[in-house]
RNA sequence: UCCGCGAUAGCUCAAUGGUGGAGCAUUCGGCUGUUAACCGAAGGGUUGCAAGUUCGAGUCUUGCUCGCGGAGCCA
């Protein structure tokens, strides 16, 4: 008898075969047993008559417990009743190992309960589908880095001191070397990938200790950043812009089926193609205030105020030429107005947010030197950094996408906890 | 860190300061096509912790703990 996969059962209509999974529902109707099994690959309903199998096999159809493990065989069937359109006239029944008193039940659960068992919550049919899509932007994300000449660069995770100067790191004892920290941006080692190789990726988990509460924030998220020598703003946004629709047109392509398990509308998707929108902060801050926001120029945007600006297009907005005070110190200040950064931003529509912040990157020794003193940066820390100066500095340019906000986005969710398997946040670090 | 909300059965929630309930889950019984099946019955409680007000507190007051939503910060 042939061992086959939920997924491939339309190949074996008529055919018996065996499946092996864990019980997600059951029903019954007097002579009648229905046992839903999933295998990971997909969810089959196996229906028991009393009449043809043997009263212990019926006994134990109707006593066995939500996700016990078992082994069910049969012939597979075409039956419009069925969810999925197929089912199993089934036969046989073996249970691997009993569970009882599963503790997610098909109700209701508050959102509290279910991350206490977000081990036992991956199972159900909506986390599945996450990880699915999860797993499938990552592997656009690779292809498209790794089809156009990129290079994958690993960026260190303990790291001597804060990349931009600004956030609040996890700290630990780092032998006799003092203090070590966890990284927050791979962006500064990707840069000295770019000037050896000339077009890198890093991708790894990136860390902040700031104790941010909101549905867009993680303690330990995963991000991606491109660096690319020789390009410069307009350079950076166009491969943004490239990059984003190669994403999202192969996923939706790709996780149609998981998508609509989620019920995501994704016409609004299918609108992520190029040119996108591209504003400056000035215009940025017209928008706002037509729209009745109290803006001062010079502030960064809030949640809120990304909301408005990227209500007002049908696809992602790039934001660019943010005031140089709020941005991060290796950036490259605008020639022509130095008060300025060459930075953008990458809003997601329906109120997803910043999804992607890039910036052309400050090239002169001597700029850098002077903003590393204006932050009161440890200078030290930074002579490596500065060496890429020192030896054949070129213009260049990368970007940082959040794939949880990526990921959020693309599902429709109103949380970033549900994109990543186990999330850790300010108030939780289990399971 | 700040603002707001909450904690009652395994889960989701009710309960005017006056005998703590329902649905689901569990156990038992019924049903030959169920779709979170349905029908009948049973078991299940230190009302988050500590103190206070009161004849009497799940309910009012104070403190604490934990969580949720948002702000700031950011991807």
């Amino acid at each position: 008898m042939k061992k086959i996969s939920i997924s491939d059962l339309s190949k074996y209509v008529g055919e018996e075969i065996s499946i092996s999974g864990w019980v997600y529902h059951k029903r019954s109707s007097g002579k009648l047993h229905f046992v839903v099994l999933r295998d990971g690959t997909g969810y089959l309903q196996c229906v028991y008559f009393k009449n043809n199998v043997s009263p212990e096999v019926f006994e134990l159809t109707e006593s066995v417990g939500q996700e016990s493990s078992v082994i069910c065989k049969g012939t597979v069937k075409e039956d419009k009743r069925a969810p999925g359109g197929f089912e199993l006239d089934a036969n046989d029944f073996t249970v691997i190992t009993a569970a009882t008193d599963y503790p997610i039940t098909p109700k209701d659960h508050g959102i509290e309960f279910l991350m206490d068992h977000r081990h036992l919550w991956l199972r159900s049919s909506k986390q599945v589908a996450i990880l699915r899509v999860r797993h499938r932007i990552i592997k656009a994300i690779r292809d498209f880095f790794d089809g156009n000449g990129f290079t994958l660069v690993d960026s260190p995770i303990l790291t001597p001191s804060a990349c931009e100067g600004t956030s609040t790191l996890f700290s630990t004892d780092y032998f006799d070397l003092g203090k070590a920290y966890l990284t927050q941006s791979g962006q500064l080692y990707a840069e000295a990938g770019a000037m050896a190789l000339g077009k890198v990726y890093t991708f790894g988990p990136t860390f902040r200790a700031e104790k941010s509460k909101t549905r867009r924030h993680l303690t330990e998220f995963w991000m991606v950043e491109p660096e690319v020598a020789f390009n410069d703003l307009n350079d950076n946004m166009d491969l943004a812009e490239e990059f984003l629709e190669y994403v999202v047109q192969t996923v939706i392509r790709e996780r149609e089926a998981e998508l609509k398990i989620l019920e995501r509308d994704i016409t609004k998707l299918q609108n992520v193609k190029r040119p996108l929108p591209r504003i400056s902060y000035d215009e940025a801050v017209e928008i706002l205030r037509k729209n009745g926001v109290e803006f001062e120029w010079g502030n960064d945007l809030g949640g809120g105020d990304e909301t408005i600006i990227s209500n007002q297009f049908d696809r992602p907005v790039m934001v660019h030429r943010y005031p140089s005070e709020v941005k991060a110190f290796y950036m490259k200040r605008d020639p022509e107005n130095p008060k300025v950064a060459l930075a953008v931003d990458v809003l997601a529509p329906e109120g997803y947010g910043e999804i992607i912040g890039g910036s052309q990157r400050e090239d002169s020794l001597d700029l850098l030197l002077e903003r590393i003193a204006q932050h009161n940066l440890p200078l030290e820390d930074f002579q490596w950094y500065l060496d890429l100066r020192r030896f054949g500095s070129v213009p260049h340019a990368g970007f940082g996408l959040g794939i949880e906000r990526t990921v959020g986005w693309i599902c429709g969710l109103d949380h970033v906890r549900e994109t990543i398997p186990f999330a850790r946040m300010i108030y939780r670090k289990t399971p």
